[in-house]
DNA sequence: CTGAAAGCGCTTACAG
DNA sequence: CTGAAAGCGCTTACAG
């Protein structure tokens, strides 16, 4: 099956090769309708398909983007980038997605291939890791957005949560409710990775607002592997909370497998707030109160950042972070 | 910041295009240890990273696969794509995404902007319409695997759950636990998708092999939005199931809104089993028993038919369809 | 061991 | 209104 290309029409319809291309990029304007007809048909006959690959060599843009994430697994991640998927398509764009575990290298290794491959844009839930690398790209004025987490000393538009407001809300949801024992369960603090120390932020200011003495005991942090020791450490405190605000769905995930395995009623025996919005929130018993992440909103607003950047040649140094509201989702749980 | 070239890297280290593109490709075998460093030196200098674009309109090879689901927000497709991208990283390719939204017109324009982009293959969970198309991307030998759904008529590889076999252990399990009034629910038989058909033979295969009368009223499908209504009819039924599957997690997810509201217990009241394992299946009460799909394996299993085809030249025409086996889940719920 | 030349499949001034 | 020519940035026989 050889393939036709813009020569073989050219051939066939008795014109250039220009003529069939200013056809394809619909200029018309100067063209005879004589000559448009007999290069429509001449491609439906041939069955030819322009190959984009060499347009986009010549023109500089592949309508490809890359979006780099922490783990396509995690519904935050997925609903991101279903959004800027839907976005793309508008614009005839497509979309490479990459895993990068978390791993610099990894992160590091993609970045170099989507350069190499000339994707126009990249989208990227950061590492922390390839500081360097990234400076080079904006100092070359590539176009990259960030999103979820916000690196120091790289100055271009990050889209994220309002960390601090969510965790504030969740404490102040749970001091309405009468709770004033509340503590707080979180993945790792170590690579001082955004959401995680700006949710640890709110709570404090919260605790702080709320005039309830911050007690060391209750902010707790760790692996997964060992979320349940931690818990039942958490839980035979002297002075135990009374509430238990667990700052990701990850976590929250940990705490109810806790919960199930001690078979503790919830929000009777303790109070449960997570940050994400969970599948089954509502068909959890009780229901689950929440604080969602509007992150098909945050996908879009990314999306739409990349392509302003994308779409505008001069250099416009304003790097922006903007801020998403977190929405309560009251429920039963606290 | 201007671009840098290979021929620029060839005028500043004293060389040919030629003898780059060889250091470039590793082709050391007659090179002078002196022509090499000073490459080597003159691209860093230069900070040259090589365009894939030119030597992919060259070689005809663009690393580049194209994966085409239904919704990326599905877990199950999630996962194979997670599968998929993890193979493709090993073997230095990128995976764009694709979502159809099980509309053909948008699975028709994926596929013809993939092939216009000349990515090297597809995997696809296909919606059921552009059979032709499809085959004449199989008469043109051109890289393709399905997914999850077997469409009639086209010879290409697939990869399927043992659909079958995951609704007969489920029936069978309940029926071991005891039930003989079991109700299948199911989304929409029209378009006769694949996984449901085939969980809906098991279902009956089983009820037969069982020796339990088939009782039409207790097989109910409907859209999720009417799903609520369809649950409260089977439920009020004149003689009422005693056990429900759930053919898959959406239907899953219906059954348990309703369970709730009512305030049904499971498994005292009705038994529940789920094909498709759900993250919350652990923590629910009680914890709930599914059957699951292998989804990685069966991405995996995508990716390596897809990089077969891809690598061999020949023509090879033997389309299979691989089966995946179930995995039961005992827990509590039935 | 290395270089000149052609070519991959397009687009785009420019000329007429 | 249309065509010849150059060029995008590589690779690859082939010659020497």
């Amino acid at each position: 099956m050889k393939k036709v290309t813009i020569a073989d029409v050219a051939q066939h319809a008795g014109v250039s090769k220009s003529t069939v291309s200013q056809y394809l990029n619909q200029r018309y304007d100067y063209m005879g309708e004589q000559t448009k007809a007999r290069i429509e048909e001449t491609i439906n006959v041939l069955g030819y398909r322009p190959n984009i690959l060499a347009r986009s060599l010549k023109q500089k843009s592949t309508t490809t983007i890359g979006v780099i994430v922490a783990n396509i697994l995690h519904v935050f991640s997925t609903q991101v980038i279903r959004a800027i998927e839907d976005v793309c398509n508008e614009k005839d764009f497509h979309v490479i997605i990459c895993n990068a575990d978390n791993q610099p290298e990894k992160e590091k290794k993609y970045i170099e291939m989507l350069r190499a491959k000339q994707v126009d844009g990249i989208i990227a839930f950061p590492t922390g890791g390839n500081v360097a690398l990234y400076q080079d790209l904006v100092r070359e004025n590539y176009p990259i957005v960030f999103i979820d987490r916000l690196i120091e000393g790289i100055e271009t538009n990050t889209v994220l949560l309002d960390n601090e407001k969510a965790a504030f809300i969740a404490v102040e949801t749970l001091v309405k409710n009468g709770y004033s024992k509340i503590a707080l369960l979180s993945p790792p603090f170590e690579h001082a990775i955004t959401p995680r120390m700006e949710r640890l932020n709110g709570y404090k200011n919260a605790i702080q607002e709320y005039q309830i003495p911050l007690n060391e005991e209750y902010i707790v942090s760790g692996k997964t592997s060992e979320m349940q020791s931690l818990i039942e450490k958490l839980i035979h405190l002297k002075d135990p909370p009374k509430a238990i605000l667990a700052t990701n769905d990850h976590v929250l995930m940990e705490l109810l497998t806790y919960v199930k395995k001690k078979q503790m009623r919830i929000p009777d025996e303790i109070g449960v707030i997570g940050i994400d919005e969970v599948s089954f929130a509502d068909i959890y018993s009780p229901s689950l109160t929440t604080i969602a992440q509007p992150s098909f909103e945050m996908g879009a607003k990314a999306a739409n950042l990349l392509f302003e950047r994308i779409q505008t040649k001069e250099i416009i140094n304003q790097a922006k972070v903007y801020r998403f509201e977190p929405t309560l989702i009251e429920r039963e749980s606290c």
